[in-house]
DNA sequence: CTCTTTGCAAAGCATTTGCAGACGC
DNA sequence: GCGTCTGCAAATGCTTTGCAAAGAG
């Protein structure tokens, strides 16, 4: 399922990778905010992010958790889930899959999909980062 | 095409049934909110439909508009995109079709796509109300 | 007449920014 | 050492709310 120990490790080695490759410096924040988003599959808020690293680093501002969290979205380490509510969610599942909005409770979840996702028109595939596919649900209307 | 005439008069007449249908008053800042909505597909964002009402009723405040967003929202005649950037834009184009978004632009534009969308598990195909498919490009990374 | 809506002003709140000092490399 | 990052505090800006007066049906 969506992230085993495995799969984090994985994601983790890559975020490193992905940072000594840019040079970029790997402070202890850095690293705990992607492992924040990248150990849950729970499309974590930047609060709860922030909440979370702080156990560990009680310094922590919330300035640093969204300009890492932007950096690793620059990155294409980290998605950016806008799909309902008013807030970001993260997800440092990059790869294609679907999310599960729920428009009477605000849930979101994943869901897995048969089938492959069309590709649009006027489009190359190389150039697609990542794909967002989120269904709006209801109980009743 | 998006928008031709025959449709945006077809989505009006669909809110005005549906307003009757709940007994909602229908307002002409209601309609002008709706239409402003209805008649472009350029899934303008909150300021843009103010700037654009406003221009037939002065006196239209930008709570009047939020107000009958989240209403139109809520009665599925108008969909939210929060798919990128830090703004909602809003779509009466409420069937399934997607979105490409330019990372490095931060443009939103629609897209064709060759193909259905597969139907995600775990979810009755009656109760999904919309669809929403970003696709996330980039020209270089 | 009743219930919804409008418009105003103020509040709310997630997110961003500027900057000085700290830190990774 | 050099360039990036952190943390603080203040600012930003979209969006929401409360409320009295106006309007739709």
């Amino acid at each position: 399922m969506p992230s085993g120990r495995r799969c984090i490790a994985e994601r983790i080695k890559r975020f490193e990778a992905e940072c000594r490759r840019r040079r970029l410096p790997l402070t202890p924040q850095k690293r705990a905010v992607f492992e924040a988003v990248a150990s849950t599959d729970r499309h974590p808020t930047a609060g709860e992010i922030y909440a979370s690293v702080r156990r560990r680093f009680p310094s922590l501002s919330f300035a640093t958790v969204y300009k890492n969290l932007a950096l690793l979205s620059g990155l294409g380490l980290v998605l950016e889930l806008r799909a309902g509510g008013g807030v970001s969610r993260f997800d440092a599942n990059v790869g294609v899959h679907a999310h599960v909005y729920d428009l009477g409770s605000g849930t979101l979840r994943d869901a897995e999909i048969r089938g492959p996702v069309p590709m649009p028109k006027g489009v190359k595939a190389a150039s697609v980062d990542g794909v967002l596919l989120v269904y709006y649900v209801h109980k009743r209307r």
